[in-house]
Formats: C-alpha cells, sequence, structure tokens
RNA sequence: GGCGCCGUAGCCAAGUGGUUAGGCAGAGGUUUGCAAAACCUCCACACACCGGUUCGAAUCCGGUCGGCGCCUCCA
C-alpha cells in the first residue's frame, strides 16, 4: 500500500484511487518563457518516480502534465526579443522536453497545452458565471472566492485572517474590480497593443489557475486521483484550481495533493524571480544528468533541497561538491552494472546458490521505502547495499577458481531492472556513461586521452622490462593531472579522479 | 497580523516513543610489483535550548532561541 502526505489533509495517508488499479495524475508543469532550472528539475524528477512507482507497483497510470504556452510572462519576454509569444514558448518547449528527457523523466501520456484549450477554458468560465462563482468587470472575469465557502481549505488559511497585499505585488486598477481582495481572475482583458485571443467577454488572455482545471478535466474527468506541483503552488494556484473546479463540477476535484519542496540557494527558495538559479542544462555541461537526478533523490521530496557551489576569487564557479559527489555515486552504479555484465560465462555456473540479502532483497526495500510517502534517500540507502551486495558477487565471481550460481546472477539483474522501472536509475550504457564521465572530466582537466594513452604505452613497455622505478614515475605524474590507472588482467585502463 | 516548515555526529541526510539508516570525509585491513577499483573493520555512544508527560523522548506537549516558506510571479 502506497501511503503519501496529503496537503489537503495535512496528513500521510493511504492513495487510493477512485477506480482501483487506475491512477489519474495530473501535475503542474512549467511556464515556458525560459529555460528549466534545478527547481523544476527536482520538481519533474519527483512526479516521475512517483507514476513510476505507482506504474510498478500494478497501477495504470495516465499521467497528464501540462505547458502553459500562454501566460504574460511569455508575452512580455517575447516583446522584448521581437518575436512572436508562441514561437517563443514552442522553442522553450522543446528545450523543456530535452532536458526532462536527459534527467530520464519518462514523458506524460499527455502534454496538454493552454493555446490548444482556450475552448474548454471558455466553457469553463461561463459555467462559474452560470453558476454566481462568477462576475464580469470592465471585459474580466473574475471568481468570487466568497461564493465558495470552503475556500482556503487546501493551504488552510482563512479569508479573514489573510493580508491583502502581504506579497506587494497588487495591481491597483485590478483590486479596484475585485468585490474581495481575494477574487482572481479567470480571464483578463488584454490592453491595445498586447497580444490576446477574441472571448466571449472581449479579447483577452486566460487567468493563470483557470488553465489546469480546464485541461484536466479535459483529460482526466472531473475528480482527479492525484494533483501534484510546487510547494510554491499551494497558494494561490491550487486553492484556485479547486474553487473553479469544484465550483464549476460540484465534485471533489482531486484526492490527493501532493507538493514537493524547494530547492535553495544560501537557505533561499531558488526561483526565476530571484535570478538565483542555475538552468538544467548549464548543470549537465558540467555533470552527468543522471548525477542530477540522483542528487534530487537525496533528501525527502518536501524538504528543502539545498545547493551548494565553491568559487573562484574572480567569483566564477568553480564547482558542485554536491553533484560531484552524486556523479562519483552514478559513476559507481555504472561500473558495478558493467562488472556484472560483462561477468564471463564460465564463472556464472548452474547451482542452487541463494542470492545475498542485500540483493534478494532489494526489489522489496526499494517498493517499501517508495510506499512510505516516497522515501528516495531509504531508497538510495537500499541501493547502496544492493550495490554493495553485487560486487562482492562479482568479487566472488573473479576471485581464483571463483564461481557464482545463474540464480544469484539474475536475482542482480532483476534488482537493476527494479532500479530503472522505480528510480529511473542504471538504465543507460554502462560504458558509454564511464566514458562520457572520464572524457568530460578529462577535458576540464585539461588532460587528452592521446597523451594518455601514450603514457599508458610506455608504462607498459616499462613494466614488461621489469623497471618499475620508470613505470611508478609515470603513474605518478598522470596522478597529478588527476588521471588514475587501473592494471587489469585484460589490461591498463584509465578514470579521471 | 495569519498559516506552515526546519534545527540530527566533521559534512550531506533518513528516522520519529525503547533495537545498525545511508552517503561523503577520516583511520586500519584484504588485494596489488606499486597503485586504483572493489570488499571488510573502525568512526561518532548525534539529535538547538529549557521545562513537562512517560518505566523510557532526539521522537509527544509547552516555552525559548535561530533559520526559512506562503499570504494574487513562481516547480
Amino acid at each position: 500500500m502506497i501511503r503519501l502526505y496529503d496537503t489537503l489533509t495535512a496528513e500521510k495517508k493511504p492513495f487510493e484511487p477512485q477506480e482501483p488499479g487506475k491512477a489519474k495524475v495530473y501535475v503542474c508543469g512549467p511556464t515556458v518563457y525560459d529555460f528549466a532550472h534545478l527547481g523544476h528539475a527536482r520538481c519533474y524528477v519527483v512526479y516521475d518516480v512517483l507514476v513510476r512507482h505507482l506504474r510498478a507497483s500494478g497501477l495504470a497510470v495516465t499521467y497528464v502534465r501540462n505547458v502553459t504556452d500562454i501566460d504574460d510572462k511569455i508575452l512580455k519576454r517575447a516583446a522584448e526579443n521581437g518575436e512572436l509569444p508562441q514561437a517563443l514558448a514552442d522553442r522553450f518547449t522543446e528545450h523543456y522536453r530535452e532536458d526532462m528527457a536527459r534527467l530520464g523523466n519518462v514523458a506524460p501520456d499527455v502534454e496538454p497545452k493552454v493555446s490548444e484549450h482556450l475552448p474548454q477554458i471558455f466553457a469553463l468560465i461561463q459555467s462559474l458565471l452560470d453558476k454566481d462563482h462568477a462576475y464580469v468587470a470592465d471585459g474580466d472575469v473574475y471568481f468570487a472566492v466568497e461564493s465558495f465557502p470552503s475556500y482556503g481549505k487546501l493551504s488552510h488559511r482563512d479569508l479573514t485572517q489573510m493580508k491583502a497585499g502581504a506579497s506587494e505585488r497588487v495591481d491597483a486598477d485590478q483590486s479596484a474590480r475585485k468585490r474581495h481582495p481575494a477574487d482572481f481572475a479567470l480571464w483578463k482583458a488584454a490592453p491595445d497593443g498586447v497580444q490576446g485571443w477574441d472571448s466571449p467577454w472581449g479579447r483577452g488572455r486566460p487567468g493563470w489557475h483557470i488553465e489546469c482545471s480546464a485541461m484536466s478535466q479535459a483529460h482526466l474527468g472531473e475528480t482527479l486521483d492525484l494533483h501534484g506541483g510546487g510547494l510554491d503552488l499551494v497558494f494561490p494556484h491550487h486553492e484556485n484550481e479547486i474553487a473553479q473546479s469544484e465550483g464549476a463540477s460540484g465534485k471533489p476535484y482531486c484526492r490527493h495533493w501532493v507538493h514537493n519542496g524547494f530547492v535553495e540557494v544560501d537557505k533561499t527558495k531558488m526561483s526565476k524571480s530571484l535570478g538565483n538559479f542555475f538552468t538544467a542544462r548549464e548543470l549537465f555541461e558540467r555533470v552527468e544528468p543522471e548525477a542530477v537526478r540522483y542528487f534530487t533523490m537525496t533528501v525527502h521530496y518536501r524538504a528543502p533541497l539545498n545547493l551548494d557551489w565553491t568559487l573562484d576569487d574572480a567569483g566564477n564557479v568553480t564547482g558542485f561538491p554536491q553533484f560531484e559527489e552524486a556523479e562519483r555515486r552514478i559513476a559507481y552504479l555504472y561500473a558495478t552494472k558493467q562488472r556484472l555484465e560483462s561477468l564471463p560465462a564460465a564463472r556464472v555456473i548452474d547451482r542452487p546458490d541463494v542470492p545475498a540479502p542485500e540483493i534478494a532483497g532489494f526489489q522489496k526495500a526499494l517498493a517499501a521505502a517508495l510506499d512510505d510517502d516516497l522515501n528516495m534517500p531509504i531508497a538510495l540507502a537500499a541501493l547502496s547495499d544492493f550495490l554493495k551486495g553485487v560486487n562482492e558477487l562479482c568479487d566472488a565471481a573473479m576471485a581464483k577458481k571463483g564461481k557464482v550460481g545463474t540464480k544469484v546472477v539474475a536475482a542482480a539483474r532483476e534488482g537493476f531492472a527494479a532500479l530503472h522501472g522505480r528510480l529511473g536509475l542504471g538504465a543507460q550504457d554502462a560504458r558509454t556513461v564511464l566514458l562520457r564521465i572520464r572524457d568530460r572530466r578529462a577535458a576540464a582537466a585539461g588532460v587528452s586521452a592521446a597523451e594518455v594513452e601514450q603514457a599508458i604505452a610506455d608504462r607498459v613497455a616499462a613494466r614488461a622490462e621489469k623497471d618499475f622505478a620508470r613505470a611508478d614515475a609515470i603513474r605518478a605524474s598522470l596522478t597529478e593531472k588527476g588521471v588514475e590507472l587501473h592494471d587489469g588482467p585484460d589490461g591498463t585502463t584509465w578514470t579521471m579522479a
């Protein structure tokens, strides 16, 4: 049984879809006016693991994650760039999809765009007007929060206690048109000279929240099983979605609300508006995308994830210790996978060996960790045990006259399959990843493969002549450059420290 | 003003009423011509502070201090 913390009830509770065996999952996607940053990466990795785990647990998941391609920030950025808003949105949608793929996230089953759902948005707004949950004011349409008595239930706040304008971002003109300060726009009239879309209430653009109500309903129906997003969406975005959707349908909007914590920098939230962010792709230039994925899983999904980096005297970023550590773990994972895959057939014999507990129990441990509110740090602890077990297995197989049983090897392989299935780790070709890590580090250190290969050849010659002093001198000079040599039965290979 | 979160050993980070989290770093060891990798052992007798409840609290309750988030940009 999967238990997840639910924001609405503020407790961990069993995840129970309406229809047993099926899960309708909606996750709020990005507004595509810039590159995805680490905060987005974290968020979508969290829901990716959630969807993978639900599927691995036997649920037929319909995963919907929208793209907000109509938004004031897109209009503003496009105007600054002198390009069409849709062109800008389309471009960043592509970049976003590339970044998600590099993180190893599965594509959602449906990725709806606001620009393709205006009719549904109009219908929803009209329905709210018909039910007196909304009103028209000067070409704008607002939701009347006082018409929805349970307004505030998700974010656990009381309309009378809220401080209007506490965020210091209120628009005086807009406030004048509202009946209550917390009323929010369903439709906003477009000023002259600004791109707009024709609607029954005049030319304008949709309010921020209505899109998700309209699109989730269009693709998943009136009641979702699970809705996810960043903690910053609890209020007002998700609160307003509830008001809109339940106001229109009269049915519960969503059975389970999941929110992930922020990525932080110096204990402050990473956000586009603060400008304190690193984009996913600039990080990918420094470390394996899978290391970024791994890093996001090192803390519980609801806790803050603090990012550190090192600077040189000029203030340039020189490194990210956490990503470097994560990349070493990823390298360890793939090195282990490679060892298992390359066990010589002669070492694996048909005999009834029993797998070690850390291998035999890995799949269950993984599932149990994720069942308990998606506890990824515990899952990674189980992974550490598993990899240690696989290395012991390989050590045993490769020892003098060593042999291991086929069942044990099969269990280890199944462990890797489960790892991929639930956490989305370890799915790539081991050799490719390891070489890419090595070559990226070598390039960063100014080390060329050719010079290393030459040095290795010289050292091999020196060793053949038993000239160990010279062999060790070569090793020492390479070590200084961060090159590590590994003498194996099939020759000498190298990695970068 | 309202609502909420956090404070765990050198560092990162789980757990949350009584039994080893895990990782990194560090120290020994197996192995190796030397190394590396891998594995083994050790490693903290940790839980911001002060009270209270309890047979027993880092874990529950109250308070204090420190940090953070949201209260119509946000993942």
